[in-house]
DNA sequence: ATATCTGCCCAGCTTACGTCA
DNA sequence: TCTGACGTAAGCTGGGCAGAT
């Protein structure tokens, strides 16, 4: 499942949901399924039958009898899984570092050397890719969090420390000026949410130019503000305490 | 010169198997 | 021993690109 913010204004979460396949699953039977445009490699690739690692180092690959096939679902030998050894993981990685594309040459000079197929060689590049490529994601989304939280933080403390100073100033709410006529709207209230205890809404003025950032009312407190990540911030913030 | 076909490669998503806590 | 989470090899689809026709 990923989390994406979809931009700093809302920050609205995309949440895809796994499993809504659009490839039907089809088991390999043995038989070609020649589907996609670079079937033709694939056909003569017996996955089942892992490659030979020469008595060169270390481990093996796991090995698999024809006839061990385990009975499997809706006939036909069911896929087994061919784990690469360290040593050849080893190499494949120092080939990325490398280059994180092979051309045919390579390709099939690395799988000589790894005693692979070119297609398997093929097959864990791209992987690697994808692997790679959600990784730097991931750390994208990470540092979004992570200064959106200090934004947050950051927010929170200013409004403890204005909550603060209109209690020890013991005065009235903020007064709100309308746009539309300079007349003072009606007068604001802080209220401590319950739950969070924190502070949550000030005013309806407040939750408006939130709504109407653009040319909506203006506010004379400090919490308004253009920006998209405090206002972003306001509505967390009802959102939380609404409940 | 242009359109179409074909083959190759890739990204993205998915499935299925092996491993491990 | 069982089970769920996780890593990963491999399958599938759709799209882009280059070369041939």
């Amino acid at each position: 499942m990923a989390v994406l913010p979809n931009n700093s204004d809302s920050l609205e979460l995309t949440i895809s949901i796994p499993g809504s396949s659009s490839s039907p699953p089809l088991h390999s039977s043995g038989e070609g399924v020649g589907g996609g445009a670079s079937s033709g490699a694939m056909r003569d690739l017996d996955i089942n039958r892992v490659p030979f690692v020469g008595g060169g180092g270390g481990e093996e690959c796991m090995e698999y009898e024809e006839d061990e096939s385990p009975t499997g679902s809706g006939g036909g030998p069911p896929r087994k899984k061919l784990r690469l050894t360290k040593e050849q993981s080893r190499l494949l990685e120092e080939s990325f570092r490398q280059n994180h594309t092979l051309n045919p040459k390579q390709k099939e000079a690395l799988a000589m050397q790894l005693k692979l197929k070119a297609r398997q060689v093929e097959v864990w590049f791209q992987n690697r890719r994808a692997s790679r490529s959600k990784l730097k994601q991931t750390e994208m989304e990470c540092e979004y969090l992570k200064r959106w939280f200090s934004s947050l933080a950051e927010q929170n403390k200013r409004l403890q420390k204005e909550v603060e100073e209109l209690r020890a100033m013991k005065v009235g709410p903020p007064t709100v000026i309308s746009p539309h006529n300079s007349q003072p709207l009606p007068a604001s209230t802080l209220t401590m949410c319950p739950r969070c205890e924190r502070v949550t809404t000030t005013t309806t003025a407040i939750a408006t130019h939130v709504g109407q950032d653009k040319d909506g009312p203006t506010t004379t407190t400090t919490t308004s503000t253009n920006n998209p990540t405090l206002s972003a911030t306001n509505k967390v913030s009802f959102s939380l305490c609404m409940q």
